[in-house]
DNA sequence: AGGCAGGTGGCCA
DNA sequence: TGGCCACCTGCC
């Protein structure tokens, strides 16, 4: 059995909370994490770490790194959790001043920030993400890990594959990973990776008009899971992703009953401006905080 | 039991 | 451009 490293305490510039915690890691941004519904401790897995991650008294935040973590894997850790982004300048140039659903929504989830992920398996991720709601995606996503992904440690959790290896899989034996009609768009996207290395190195790069023109050229990456991998997976703020909860928001919050998806898209990147996709991620736990409410 | 789910792409006016 | 529909699969 490989061994943990030791808690280490992590001090991020802007405390989390337990439930902006809990919106940042499995709240639809990233499908690797599962939380120990005793503990309350979170365990995961991006790129080749898997670390646990858990929330003390007074928001004390701790994490340890499954095996012998190099200051390397901390610095990452601290890079996917953004610890060092300055949260307050981010909001302040938000337009909540003029905005009171969104100050509403800011205020509800103080230090909910966006994920840094690592852009080919976000990619891969919101492939999978088409008509499915989260646990459907995890259990595709760690399908794909655990039968085409190299193992993190001996014994241990799987990463998810690199587009290379999926590229090596045929469309049966990808859908029989439960990935259905996604199965054909993930094997053609993996192909044309497979024949253009870099490339989405070269998208991560482009700025976000251009990135987001490219990156929808893959079989089965329209606008919004375009805008997805690039927000959540490229550090692209000024994408907007526009899914089923956002227009929700946009039509009865922002009373745009009748704009279609590219309308709202456009309203959204000019309204909310630069960090737009911040703004996304707080109209979106709060919407969805709201639903499950209604259900109670 | 049928409809729907963090969509996309193809087809038709 | 805008509307409609098929597409896998599992869960309510």
């Amino acid at each position: 059995m490989t061994p943990w490293s030791s808690w280490e305490t992590l001090t991020p510039k802007t405390p989390f909370t337990e439930s902006t915690l809990r919106e940042t890691l499995d709240g639809g941004q990233a499908f690797r994490w599962e939380c120990d519904a005793n503990t309350g401790c979170y365990q995961g897995t991006w790129g080749r770490i898997h670390a646990q991650i858990r929330l003390e008294k007074y928001n004390t935040l701790k994490a340890r790194i499954l095996g012998e973590p190099t200051q390397s894997d901390w610095d990452a850790l601290s890079d996917y959790l953004r610890l060092d982004e300055d949260w307050d300048a981010i909001v302040d140039q938000l337009p909540w001043r003029s905005d009171a659903h969104l100050k509403t929504a800011i205020d509800a989830f103080p230090g909910l920030r966006l994920l840094n992920q690592p852009f080919p398996e976000t990619l891969l991720c919101f492939l999978c993400s088409a008509t499915k709601q989260i646990p459907q995606i995890k259990i595709m996503c760690a399908n794909l890990a655990n039968a085409l992904g190299d193992p993190i440690a001996p014994d241990g959790p799987k990463a998810l594959p690199t587009w290379e290896r999926i590229a090596t899989a045929s469309e049966d034996e990808l859908r029989a990973l439960g990935l259905g009609f996604r199965a054909k768009n993930i094997k053609k996207t993996a192909d044309q990776i497979a024949t253009d290395p870099g490339v989405l190195e070269t998208i991560e790069a482009l700025p976000y008009v251009e990135a987001h023109a490219r990156v929808a050229q893959f079989p089965g990456v329209g606008s919004k899971i375009a805008d997805c991998a690039l927000l959540f997976g490229a550090r692209k703020y000024d994408a907007f992703p526009v899914d089923t909860w956002i227009i929700k928001v946009l039509e009865k919050r922002y009373q745009l009953e009748g704009w279609n998806k590219t309308q709202l898209e456009q309203f959204g990147r000019i309204h909310l401006g630069p960090y737009a996709g911040y703004a996304q991620q707080f109209l979106f736990a709060y919407e969805r905080k709201a639903a499950h409410k209604a259900v109670e």
